[in-house]
DNA sequence: CTTTATTCGTTGCATATGCAATGAAGTCAA
DNA sequence: TTGACTTCATTGCATATGCAACGAATAAAG
């Protein structure tokens, strides 16, 4: 009788980093599709906006650390959100191979309308998980410090 | 005095959708990395491969459903693991549209090893994160369970 | 000071991706 | 049976992405 050297049991459903880009692919789709429709904004120029919004003068390597996003992705962001006339690009004038992003004009007026739509549907998410919310940041904020330093 | 309309402050790291693409991303490229360096597959590769492990006889459709993939991404990358030799692809003589992708020996081969691996690292997970990983699998499955059938 | 290494941001290039269009197969109803 | 729709998988094409290479600026050695 040949041995068809049953395969382990193995549900991808079940697979914790699968589970986990599910629901992020889902979640950041579901608030990217809004931007999108409104404003004609990426997911990774978002990101951008957003954390030039929160740090004043960001460099571009700020923004690949903080960001969790390859610096050439950060550097193509940055250079649209220019040409459309959200970001600025200076120099920072004590090293000079560094890069000050911050956000013109148009570009605070522009954040003044996302930053509340994150921002609400941050408040749905956590709405919608009700107690559970809680316990799933616990656990995340567990896992995210285990990646951040693996001891 | 002109009024700068100070932006709220929305901090992207406590943004549950960024956080939770940040521990998909870091986990998958983990273990990634592993089976990348050792067989030369790639991540969407790699899912389809484990859905087929599990569920014998898988079409593209299939897949694309539950897998959560664009069935152009899972028809590339079957293509690719059929001309490796890991997948085969027959007629479903019922249907006979319907692919049937189904393991060669080779592929079986392969699965003996990958999914050993798959599994150990999801046992570490749950070791590190201890008391905290029940946590995170609540939050995570209703979370789940509202993106797939918001009520 | 030069000379040698690093760091930062950009870009070239090959690959990966999403989306729309296609063709083949199947369903349904007249 | 025929003809209008629908479903499935593949593919063409435009865009997005990762990675390595580059030029400019700085730091570190000698």
């Amino acid at each position: 009788m040949t041995d068809t050297s049953a395969l382990p049991d193995f549900d991808l459903m079940r697979f914790t980093p699968y589970r986990l880009a599910v629901a992020a692919q889902k979640t950041s789709e579901a608030l990217a599709r809004q931007y999108r429709a409104r404003f004609d904004i990426s997911i990774p120029e978002w990101r951008v906006l957003v954390h030039v919004a929160h740090a004043k003068d960001a460099s571009v390597r700020d923004i690949e650390a903080q960001v969790v996003m390859e610096k050439s992705k950060v550097s193509r962001a940055a250079t649209r959100l220019e040409s459309i006339g959200y970001l600025k690009k200076s120099v920072n004038e004590g090293d000079r191979r560094l890069l000050r992003l911050s956000l013109t004009e148009k570009g605070q007026e522009l954040m003044a309308e996302l930053l509340p739509l994150a921002q609400s549907y941050q408040d749905e998410i956590e709405k919608q998980l009700g107690a559970d919310f809680a316990k799933l940041e616990e656990g995340l904020q567990t896992m995210l410090a285990r990646l951040e330093d693996p001891s």
